[in-house]
Formats: C-alpha cells, sequence, structure tokens
DNA sequence: CGTTATTATGCTCTTTGCGAGCATTTCTTG
DNA sequence: CAAGAAATGCTCGCAAAGAGCATAATAACG
C-alpha cells in the first residue's frame, strides 16, 4: 500500500492526507520520519513550506513535507529527504542541513495500525521562494502564523504581555511536579528567561526553549494532543498560534533557531538571495529572519569589508531614489576565510 | 538473548564483546543506536570514554559506550544512552547533548545475523574525570590517540607534513569520481582548507571536517572496512590515528568539533571542572580543548570581567608559588546572560 | 636568613571593531 | 526646477580585546 509515496511519483491528495495521518506503513518503515523545514524569505516575510491534510485531533492541518526514511531506497538521510520533499511538492532542495533528532513519543500514543514513527529527524532546508514556479503543492506560510510571538518587527508583539505573560505566571505559581526534580532552573525563571520578563533581554534565537516551555505550559494546542493536559483543565483552548502535525511546529522552533543563529557566523543568507541583489535587499533578508535593527551604513561596511559580495557592474532602477548596485556572492570567501557570516550585533535590548 | 544488556544489571565482559560485534537483537531492536562521547580532561590531557570489545575486521578494539534505542524501555533518548552508559561502564553521566544522526550505511554491508543498525545518534557527554573512582568498565583515552593531527599543544604536529599532506595531494591529483558532481569545492581546496596547507590558517573547529576528508581520501582505517579501498589499493595500510568500532570515531570527530566550539559561548567548561578549581587551573583546561593559545592576565580579566567565576575565599598553595585564589563557578550566570562563555580569541594563525 | 626561581595578580597602553550620526550623490516625482 | 527618497561615503567615539610591564607571595636552596 501506498506505493506512490515511497516513489518519486506525484503523490494524490488523499494519498498525501493518507501519509499525514500517520498511515505510512511500507515495507521497511523502520519508525525513523525525515522532516524538512524549508524556509525562504518572501516579500521580506520569512516563510516556511507547509503541507496541507485532513484535521488531526486538535484540529492541525499543516504538516512540513515528510515520510519514513527507508534505507533499502535511500542511501542517505538527505537522499532521502530530498526524495520525500521532491515527491510532495515538487521542490528540488538547494542547501540543506540536519537539525535535531526527536523521538518521537507522542505519536506512540495515537492509536496506530501502521508502524509509528519512533524518532523524528528534522532539516532545515534553505531555498529561494520564488524561483520556484515548479511547486506542485504546499503553500508558503510565514513564521509568524505559527510563532506570533516571535515577530518583533514592530516591537514586542502584544501576545506576549496579554495572553503569554499572565498564564507562564500562573504556570509558574503551580508546583512542578515531582518527576522532574534534576530540571535546574526555576518554572520562573525560566519564563523569565525566554520571554524577556521583568527587564531580561530578549534572545531571538531561544525560539526552541520558548516553544518547549509553552508546550510543557500546556498553552500550545499540541499539548492537548499529547495527552499533557490531563491534569490541566482549560475552559479555553490554548491557541497560541497555528499548531502542526505531529511534532512538526517543533522542528520548525527548532529551524527558525538555528537559522537566527548560523545566519550571523556562516553565509547561509545567500541561499535566501537570488543571483543578484542589492545591498538593501540583503538586509531586509536579514532583518526578516533576526528582526529589524541593522544600521543600514554599518551593515554595507561590514558585508562589503568581509569580502561576501561582489559588485555585478549593474545598477538597479526603480528603487525610488538613487540606483543601487547590483551584487553577488563571492563564493571564493568560503575558501578564504575559516567562518565567514553576516555578524550582526545583539539588538539593543528592547524590551 | 542478551537480556543483561538491556537491563541496568552489570554486563559481563563476554556480553559487552557481543554487543559490540553487532549481536544485540532484541525484541524492538529498530536499528535506531545510542553513541556517547564522553568528554573529560586528565592531567590536562582531554580524553574520552572508551570500552574495548574484540578486534573487528580491521583491528579495531575500541568503541564509544552504546547500544540500541528501545522505545518500550526508554521514554527519552537521552535516558536510553544514559542507562547505556551506566550499565556499559558504570558512569552516571551529567551533562549530555545530542550531536547528530549518522545513516550507519557502513554496518549495512555487514554480513549480520541480527538488525543492523540503520541510524546512529551520537551525543556528547561532559564529565569530571577524575570524579569516577567508580568505573568499573572502560578506559580514558586521549583524543589524540585517535586523531593525532588534532594535537597542536607542542606547535604543528608532524604527522600532517610527513603523512598526511603528501597523501592527500595524490589524492587530489587523481579525479573526483563523477558520482558526486554536486561536490560544490575542489578536492585540493578541501584539503588545503581542513588541514592549513600552503598558509590557509588552522581552524581548530574543523575536526569532523578533517575526519571525513581523510576517509573519504581512504587514509583512515575504517575506509577500508567500508570497502572504500576497493578501487584504491595501497600497499601499506593507512593506519591515520587510532580506529575505533563500527562509525564511532566519525562520532568521536563531531563531539570534538561541538566542543571546541561550544566551549567558546557558552560555559560548558565548567562541566569539566571540580567545584572549586584556580583559574590557572581554568585556563589549563580551556588549552586542552582548544591548544595552547590563551594569554594568562587577559583570560583572568575576561572570566571574572564575565562574572562567571566566585572567589571561594580560599586559596591553594603547593602551587609552586604564590598561593592561588580558589574560585567556583557561578550557576546564576546562566540566569543574567543570554549566552556567556569563554570567549577566547582566534589564534594567531600559526602555521 | 637571604637569594633566586616561580607563579599569581594588578595595571596600562595600543589596536580593532562596532554603534551612531552627518554629509553627499543620484535618482523619481510633481 | 524643486522636493523627496534612497544609496553611498566618511568620521567620531566608545568598548572590548591583544600584549606587555610591574608587583606580590610563595617555595627551594645556599
Amino acid at each position: 500500500m501506498n506505493m506512490e509515496l515511497s516513489g518519486r511519483r506525484k503523490p494524490s491528495p488523499e494519498k498525501l492526507h493518507q501519509a499525514i495521518a500517520g498511515d505510512t506503513a511500507d515495507n521497511a518503515s523502520l519508525g525513523i520520519g525525515l522532516n524538512a523545514a524549508i524556509v525562504a524569505v518572501l516579500d521580506n516575510e520569512p516563510v516556511a513550506l507547509a503541507v496541507r491534510g485532513e484535521p488531526d485531533a486538535i484540529g492541525a492541518t499543516d504538516a512540513l513535507p515528510f515520510g519514513p526514511f527507508n534505507p533499502r531506497e535511500h542511501r542517505t538521510l538527505e537522499g532521502g529527504l530530498r526524495s520525500w520533499v521532491q515527491s510532495q511538492t515538487g521542490l528540488e532542495l538547494g542547501y540543506a542541513e540536519q537539525l535535531y533528532t526527536f523521538a518521537d513519543s507522542g505519536r506512540l500514543t495515537e492509536s496506530s495500525s501502521a508502524t509509528p514513527n519512533v524518532v523524528s529527524i528534522g532539516y532545515l532546508a534553505l531555498t529561494v521562494a520564488t524561483a520556484h514556479h515548479s511547486l506542485t503543492n504546499g503553500v508558503w506560510r510565514s513564521w509568524y502564523q505559527y510563532f506570533p510571538w516571535e515577530d518583533w518587527r514592530r516591537g514586542r508583539p502584544e501576545i506576549i504581555a496579554r495572553e503569554i505573560e499572565p498564564r507562564l505566571r500562573a504556570w509558574a505559581e503551580r508546583p512542578a511536579p515531582v518527576t522532574t526534580p534534576q530540571r535546574p532552573l526555576a518554572r520562573a525563571d525560566r519564563a523569565r528567561i525566554c520571554f524577556g520578563l521583568d527587564g531580561t533581554a530578549w534572545d531571538e534565537e531561544k525560539v526552541l526553549e520558548r516553544f518547549e516551555l509553552l508546550y510543557e505550559a500546556g498553552l500550545v494546542d499540541e499539548s492537548l494532543r499529547d495527552g499533557r493536559s490531563a491534569a490541566q483543565v482549560w475552559t479555553e483552548r490554548p491557541k497560541l498560534g497555528l499548531p502542526m502535525h505531529s511534532d512538526h511546529r517543533r522542528i520548525l522552533a527548532t529551524a527558525i533557531s538555528r537559522t537566527r543563529a548560523k545566519i550571523k557566523y556562516r553565509p547561509v543568507v545567500f541561499e535566501l538571495m537570488p543571483d543578484e541583489f542589492t545591498l538593501y535587499e540583503l538586509q531586509k533578508t536579514v532583518e526578516a529572519i533576526l528582526g529589524p535593527h541593522l544600521h543600514k551604513q554599518n551593515f554595507r561596511r561590514l558585508v562589503e569589508g568581509a569580502g561576501l559580495v561582489e559588485p555585478t557592474g549593474e545598477v538597479k532602477t526603480r528603487t525610488g531614489g538613487r540606483p543601487a548596485k547590483l551584487f553577488r556572492f563571492r563564493r571564493e570567501v568560503l575558501l578564504e576565510r575559516p567562518a565567514p557570516g553576516v555578524r550582526v550585533s545583539a539588538p539593543p535590548s528592547r524590551t
């Protein structure tokens, strides 16, 4: 059954829904799931590629492209991932790196006629969204639909003060279960550090820590699905951000964390850019990922001084003012410097 | 069979050898291997914990503590790892973090009566070696027995100029196989960047890249085992560093890379230190990990200024000179700073 | 007991990188 | 042609980091 998903042919929507619902019992489905968080920047908005399936127990419809790893068919993990993404979305991945392997305990508790995944291996892929008119399936969704509290483009998002902070404080008041005594930090401290409460600085890289805190506190829908809400009855549903299938939102959180960290010390922004671009477009892309706290002139000095780009000699008019020089990525820096990157400073602790 | 290895009882040496030989077909052995690179610093020497088994096809006897992940028995991946380490070595792990998941293709080709591992999940653990008189099995082995080219404590190791460089240059001369055309860099460039040839700076974090390059070039014993030597006949065996069981040397290389990188931006050195220590001992530990290129006074200023340590009020005599103040780690920094660490500068490009 | 070697520790000087702002150029728009 | 907008060039100042000098406190040894 489901042979179509094992091959490279295009899956019908129904088959895809079955896959998302967990019914992927293949011959050699060993319970190792491959999941791709595919990131791009569209109109200065950071987006991820989501495929849609039938609503699950908590109403989640979005999933990351994914499928089981089949060692008979795939020589490498990354190869298997690329083939799944290709068959499910039509996209040929460029840059990809492994993120993390999660024990997928949530799915073990589900009623499953098929082999459940034991572990999920998450991958981060970066791509230029505009170049893919070949997308056969899936939609580009803003990061911030899944993680509204991460959107600091217009200052501190209201959802933190209005929804998250009071509910986290209530959670911190309740005693922690004794089953986790080795937890090094108190609940209140974790909440303060993750979400920058009480004047603590916001760290844009702590995306995963924040999501896991909300999950543990029962404030995201996924907590309900995984049975964590048994001891925590809420009159209203958590509903902080759009939920995803399985543990995919956790994987996407990991992808955002990694992207935000790595863009600072490796030249990965250029995977998100077309071949030619202006420095301002480059800056806007970085700011879409990290938040808008860059000084224009200094950014130019940094990028040019590091030898990351070279002018093409052409200019781009119609920018509303003086035409901007076009640049391209100097791939040779990879041969010169050990670890070049777009080093941007920490934001000036905006609370 | 092999129930002893599944439980927490101490395994007999014979059982351990069977485990290392791959005969671990348990009821639910899903082919997911857990592997622990346990790192410590003993007498200013960076070491990893190795368990010994029967020599395999290439004569490798050392292995990292490892075992299959059994979702029935282990709630989490890390929990499974801790239980395997405990049963095989008697060690109770402290700090541990996941490194990477490798597709363990090498083992698939072996003649296997048991379920082969499909993937290996590598973990890094940091510990204080002196505190473990409870070690029931395993030996602390210097990193540099496995990776002699990484030992820059007395300047550039001779093995690079004498063994590695000429053989890599010979390898770079030969044409790359057409099966990997998407390889972005030429062989010669990869060799130059990895091993700092032709005046390129040495990057101490590229431990994994260097090992994988040697593996691909057929210069480490593991290449022979995995059948890569078919097209590459060497009159003498590669013998660059001590080989390890399965892909364990690759996992150890990943662990060293991660340790060297992380020690610079997170306060993980203190996992390698006893409760109280002098600043010079701390510096020597950092230098054991990174290489000896620290300025004593500046190191003190850095560590004290960052609030990473606090004086205990006592001093340690018998240091051969003026007594040194004792310090302890200030755990509170984790609550204050977003990302404290022992920020050391790049070595002054010693070639 | 005094001298020397050794280590710890405090302090200063210089260089570099980066945050921030001013000024100038070159386009579009009306 | 004037005004506005965006790109680009340049400078100032602070803070962190690299490097070295100076001093303090012990052990070893005559």
